[in-house]
DNA sequence: CGCACACTACACCGTGCAGTGTAGTAGCTG
DNA sequence: CAGCTACTACACTGCACGGTGTAGTGTGCG
């Protein structure tokens, strides 16, 4: 029923019953937290047996790291991705009205990734769930790789006379409050999607943004 | 050891012992998580028979609410006292700069309440924790109440020709994003204050903030 | 004194769950 | 066919924890 071969039978198992198992527990995880979340029932919903569960991830612990990383690098590409498509290397933007048309573009984009797949709100709410428990806190969502990339774009478009700042680090998290995190605080679960109201919030987040930023 | 009574010996029971768990409860839940905190730990924590803590809470989602309670109140009270201290009524403010001196001491003075006291971090987080798995989600925390009346000044702001926006609910958002919502997010554990930090941020955010909203 | 009260210490129950061990089955390969 | 791999179904252990019941202790009060 679920397991769909996308190649045709060859080896449907481990990989696929692995994502099965991946997908299931985070999203259970996501919803109802860790640790009400029994292994039995990440079994059930990956339509496996909970010895397969154990033999694939070993421990309750394992799973939600490999949940967590899992989550973390899929971020990173789709953050990397969308960066890339909406503020690219070669800048054809010279004007800051342009500028904030990519900039929303990009928030709106980043947005509902957040709402549409649940893997970055399952970074946020994961790490977030974890982040208090944990004292071996180095598993810590990548956030920073991609706030990085972002403030050197920034910092680029200072150079070009676009935006005024002298800390582009600075401005890159106060565009991540502004859009993701005002957002994602208003609406942690991505049950209710109203991806509207997301693409509003987007919109205004770097509108402000380019206010408080761009040269005038 | 830890029940020295502001009273003599009157009576140092019932709410002070009250205080003494809810306290306790906080602090665990907050740290590790409600689900892996016992009510053997609280009680051990509070410095208190276990079956007091049931006699005076009777469960541990009651106290838990108890608590969620508890530090909404606290928080409300803080921001409206620091709301009216830094933005009162008879607006004596009537140039930008002057509006910023006063938004950065605010924000500043909403910063290290958070840091300080573990009451505000406690609703955040634990609010953050309990929003995944209850489905009864209306032991919300009340940041709307502060939220309206921050939008208010905003808009007496706008009024008087200091701020320029037609939406100032988005503006007290963009407000707190800019401050406390990042702040929070960069340090949701109050256990290394770094105080120079939050400062720090604060005076970043209200400043961008300023530059995004005021009037040119 | 006895009574009530607030509280503690402690034993106790039931349950849910992490994790394991094992027997059995289906399919592939030689 | 045997043998291997991947997996399931299921029974089972041990433990932690929520919650309760109770006997005992100290204190104030009539």
């Amino acid at each position: 029923m679920s397991t769909v071969g996308t190649e045709k039978s060859v080896r449907e198992g481990s990989l696929e019953k692995r994502k099965a198992i991946l997908a299931a527990a985070r999203d259970l995880f996501v919803r109802q937290g860790v640790d009400r979340v029994s292994m039995d029932a990440v079994a059930a919903g990956a339509e496996v047996s909970k010895r397969t569960v154990y033999d694939y991830f070993g421990d309750k612990r394992r799973l939600f790291l490999a949940i967590l990383t899992d989550a973390s690098q899929s971020l990173m590409a789709t953050a990397c991705r969308a960066l890339d498509e909406h503020l690219p290397e070669g800048a054809q933007i010279t004007t800051v009205p342009q500028l904030e048309k990519a900039f929303t573009a990009l928030a709106i984009d980043l947005g509902t990734s957040i709402v549409g797949s649940a893997d970055y709100a399952a970074g946020f709410a994961l790490v977030a769930q974890e982040r208090l428990r944990t004292p071996t806190t180095e598993d810590d969502i990548a956030t920073v790789v991609v706030e990085e990339a972002f403030a050197k774009r920034i910092a680029d478009f200072v150079d070009a006379g676009l935006l005024d700042t002298d800390n582009p680090r600075l401005a890159a998290d106060h565009f991540f409050a502004l859009t993701i995190l005002l957002a994602y605080n208003r609406q942690p679960v991505p049950a209710n999607p109203a991806p509207d109201k997301v693409r509003q919030s987007m919109i205004d987040g770097a509108h402000a943004f380019i206010r408080a930023y761009a040269t005038r």
